[in-house]
DNA sequence: CTAGGGTTAG
C-alpha cells in the first residue's frame, strides 16, 4: 500500500507551482528568438534557472524549432548543472539537425559520464549520427546499449538500428536486427527494402516487398523508387498501376518517382498526367517536386512546357534554374542557356557548381568556344568556384568537339588533379570525331582499363580503329571484349503515342504490327531515295558505335520508331522518339530528310542529347 | 524519436 503511495507521490523538486505559470507554456508557442529570450529571463526570474522542466523547453526551443539557435540552447545548456536525459536528447538532436554528428556523438559519451542513463528517445537520434559519418564502431557499440538497457523490443530503436546497419551495408547485421524483433512494422520492412535496392539487390528488396503484410504509400514508394533508380522504368510503372488499383493514395513523392520514370522512358503523355494530376489534387509543389516536373518535360523533349512551369515558380531555387540550363543545353540552345544563366544572376541567385556544369556544356553542345572559355575563367575569378573534374570533362569536351585536341591535352595535363575516365572518356570522343588515332589509342587503351566493364569504351576504340581501317586492330578490341566477357548494351528506341510507351530493337519482329511496320520503313526509304538519301553503308560495316553492325542499317531501331510513328499519328503531329544509344550517322541522315519528306517534326532524345528534325534540318547542325 | 522524391560533363 505505501509503495504505490510513493510511487504516485511528486517527487519533491518537481513540485513546483511551475506548471501553472504562463512562461513555461508560452515556451512552446514562441515565433522567434526575441520572444524566446524574455520569456527565459522571466524563468529565471521566478528562480528556475536550474529547473530541468523550464530549461528543458527552452533548450527544445532553441536546438529544434525553425527560428531557433543552436548556439544559445548550448549556452542555456552549459549553465545546468544537472541536466536530465530530455535535455540531452534534445541538444543532441539540435547537433544533428545543425549537422555535427560528431558533436552528437560526444555529447552522448558526456552524457554517459555524467551518469545521465539514456532513454528509448536518445537512441534514435545517436544511431542517425553514426549514420551521417559512417561511424561504425560507435554504432556497434550503441547496439549494445540499446539491448542492455532494455530496447530490444522498441520499435523506434531497432528501426534506427536497421536503418543504421543499411547506411553501413551490412544487410546481414540489418536482417539480423529485423528477424530479432518481436513485433515489425511499416518502416522496419521499408528500411530494409530501401537497403536491399541501395546495395543493388532490387529483385531481393521486390520479394521482401512481396511478404510485407500491411503496405503504405512510403513502402509502395520505395519499392517503384528502387525500380525508377536502377532504370527499371517498366517495372516501376507497372507496380504503379498495381498500387492505383489497390486505392493506395498518389502523394507527392510517389508522383516525384513517377516522374523519375517518365524521364528515364522519356513518356511524355504519361509525364503530363502526373503534371495535370499534381495540378489537379492540390499536392503541394514545393521546390524538390517543381524541379522534378521540370527536368521531366526538358528530358522528354518539351522546352516550351518545361518553361511554362519554371516560370510559373514563385520561389525558383537553384536546382530549377540549374535543370533548365542543362535542358536548354541538351537540346543545343547554347546562347539561350547564356542567357538564361545571366538573368539567374540578375535575380540575384549565386551559380553552383552544377550551374557551371550546364553552363559549360551548353557552350560545348553548341560549339561556343570562346565564352565557354571565358565562363571557365570566371568561375574561380568571379564566382568563387573551383572546378571539378567535371568542369574540366566538359572544357575537354568544348576543345575536342572543337578540334582542338592539343589545347584539351594541355588542358588534362595541367588539371590540378588526376584526370577520371570522365574527362579523358571526353577526349577520347574527341579523337573519335576528328579521327586523330594515335592520341585516340593512347587515351582509348587507358580508359579501357580504367573501365574494364564499360562496353562502350571498348567500341568507341574499335570505331576509331575501323574508320582508318586498322580492322586487324577492331578484331583485337572485340576479341578482349568477348574474353572479358564484356557485352555491348543492345540500342533500342522507343515512342510513346496515346500513353503507351512501344519499344523496338535494331531488326526486332516483337511488335504486334511488325509486318505493316516493315513496310511503312520500305515506303518511307522509297520516298527519302528519291528526295537524295544514300544509305551510309560504310557505317554498316564500320559504325560498331550505335548497334548490331548485323542488323541491317534500314532496320535500325529508331527507323522502326518513325516508322510506328508514322503509321499511328496524323500528317502534322511531331513525332517523339527517345533512345538508349547515340544516334547513328545513317539515321541522323534518313530523319532529317523524313522530316522534309514527310513533312513532320521529328525529336529524337538520344544517349547525350536532343536533335530537333525540321524541314531537313537538325537542330544539331551536325554538331554533335 | 524511425522508412519514400530534385538539378551534374562524356
Amino acid at each position: 500500500m505505501t509503495s504505490l503511495q510513493v510511487l504516485q507521490a511528486t517527487p519533491p523538486h518537481l513540485s513546483s507551482p511551475k506548471t501553472q505559470i504562463s512562461p513555461l507554456r508560452g515556451i512552446e508557442s514562441c515565433s522567434t528568438m526575441a520572444e524566446l529570450k524574455q520569456l527565459h529571463s522571466q524563468v529565471i526570474r521566478l528562480g528556475l534557472a536550474a529547473d530541468n522542466d523550464a530549461m528543458g523547453r527552452v533548450i527544445k526551443f532553441c536546438a529544434l524549432s525553425k527560428n531557433g539557435d543552436l548556439g544559445y540552447a548550448l549556452q542555456v545548456f552549459d549553465t545546468m548543472l544537472h541536466p536530465d536525459a530530455f535535455i540531452y536528447n534534445t541538444v543532441m538532436r539540435g547537433y544533428l539537425q545543425c549537422h555535427l554528428p560528431r558533436n552528437c556523438i560526444v555529447l552522448y559519451s558526456q552524457m554517459l559520464q555524467d551518469s545521465v542513463t539514456p532513454n528509448k528517445y536518445t537512441f534514435p537520434s545517436v544511431l542517425r549520427a553514426c549514420c551521417s559519418y559512417d561511424a561504425i564502431g560507435e554504432g556497434k557499440q550503441l547496439h549494445a546499449h540499446v539491448v542492455k538497457l532494455g530496447y530490444g523490443a522498441d520499435g523506434f530503436c531497432q528501426n534506427n538500428l536497421i536503418h543504421m546497419y543499411v547506411k553501413f551495408q551490412s544487410l546481414e547485421e540489418a536482417r539480423r536486427v529485423f528477424d530479432k524483433m518481436p513485433r515489425t512494422d511499416a518502416v522496419s520492412w521499408t528500411t530494409l527494402i530501401t537497403g536491399y535496392s541501395q546495395c543493388g539487390f532490387v529483385d531481393e528488396a521486390f520479394e521482401i516487398f512481396e511478404l510485407m503484410p500491411e503496405k503504405n504509400s512510403v513502402s509502395w514508394n520505395a519499392m517503384i523508387s528502387s525500380y525508377v533508380q536502377s532504370d527499371r522504368f517498366h517495372e516501376a510503372f507497372a507496380l504503379f498501376q498495381r498500387m492505383r488499383v489497390e486505392k493506395v493514395e498518389l502523394d507527392k513523392f510517389m508522383a516525384a518517382s513517377m516522374l523519375s520514370a517518365c524521364t528515364g522512358l522519356g513518356a511524355l503523355e504519361q509525364g503530363k498526367w502526373i503534371h495535370g494530376y499534381i495540378e489537379k489534387s492540390g499536392i503541394e509543389l514545393d521546390s524538390k517536386l517543381a524541379t522534378t516536373i521540370i527536368d521531366m518535360y526538358c528530358k522528354c523533349g518539351c522546352l516550351e512546357k518545361a518553361f511554362e512551369v519554371f516560370n510559373g515558380l514563385s520561389h525558383k531555387g537553384i536546382s530549377s534554374w540549374n535543370c533548365m540550363i542543362g535542358g536548354l543545353a541538351m537540346h543545343g540552345k547554347g546562347e539561350a542557356a547564356i542567357e538564361l544563366f545571366e538573368k539567374m544572376q540578375r535575380d540575384m541567385v549565386a551559380p553552383d557548381n552544377i550551374t557551371f556544369v550546364n553552363v559549360l556544356s551548353a557552350c560545348a553542345h553548341s560549339g561556343l568556344v570562346e565564352e565557354g572559355q571565358r565562363y571557365f575563367q570566371s568561375m574561380i575569378e568571379v564566382h568563387g568556384i573551383e572546378p571539378r573534374k567535371e568542369h574540366f570533362g566538359c572544357m575537354v569536351d568544348l576543345l575536342g568537339r572543337a578540334g582542338m585536341l592539343e589545347e584539351a591535352r594541355k588542358l588534362i595535363s595541367e588539371m590540378p588533379m588526376s584526370p577520371d575516365v570522365g574527362v579523358l572518356g571526353a577526349l577520347l570522343g574527341a579523337c573519335k570525331i576528328h579521327g586523330n588515332v594515335e592520341l585516340g589509342e593512347h587515351i582509348g587503351k587507358r580508359v579501357i582499363e580504367l573501365e574494364p566493364e564499360n562496353s562502350g569504351r571498348y567500341v568507341l576504340l574499335a570505331n576509331l580503329y575501323a574508320n582508318v581501317g586498322r580492322w586487324e586492330d577492331v578484331a583485337n578490341v572485340r576479341r578482349l571484349m568477348n574474353d572479358r566477357g564484356v557485352k555491348k548494351v543492345p540500342g533500342f528506341s522507343m515512342i510513346e503515342l496515346e500513353g503507351v510507351v512501344n519499344e523496338f530493337i535494331a531488326g526486332g519482329g516483337a511488335h504486334p504490327q511488325t509486318k505493316e511496320i516493315y513496310a511503312k520503313v520500305d515506303e518511307m526509304l522509297k520516298c527519302i531515295r528519291s528526295a537524295g538519301y544514300v544509305p551510309d553503308t560504310e557505317g554498316v560495316l564500320h559504325d560498331l558505335d550505335e548497334e548490331e553492325k548485323e542488323n541491317p542499317l534500314y532496320y535500325h531501331s529508331e527507323k522502326l520508331a518513325i516508322a510506328f510513328g508514322l503509321l499511328k499519328t496524323k500528317p502534322g503531329e511531331t513525332l517523339r522518339i527517345s533512345k538508349n544509344l547515340r544516334v547513328c550517322k545513317d539515321c541522323h541522315q534518313a530523319s532529317k530528310l523524313i522530316s522534309k519528306v514527310f513533312d513532320r517534326d521529328i525529336i529524337v532524345r538520344d544517349r547525350n542529347r536532343f536533335h530537333h528534325f525540321k524541314r531537313g534540318e537538325c537542330s544539331c547542325k551536325d554538331y554533335w
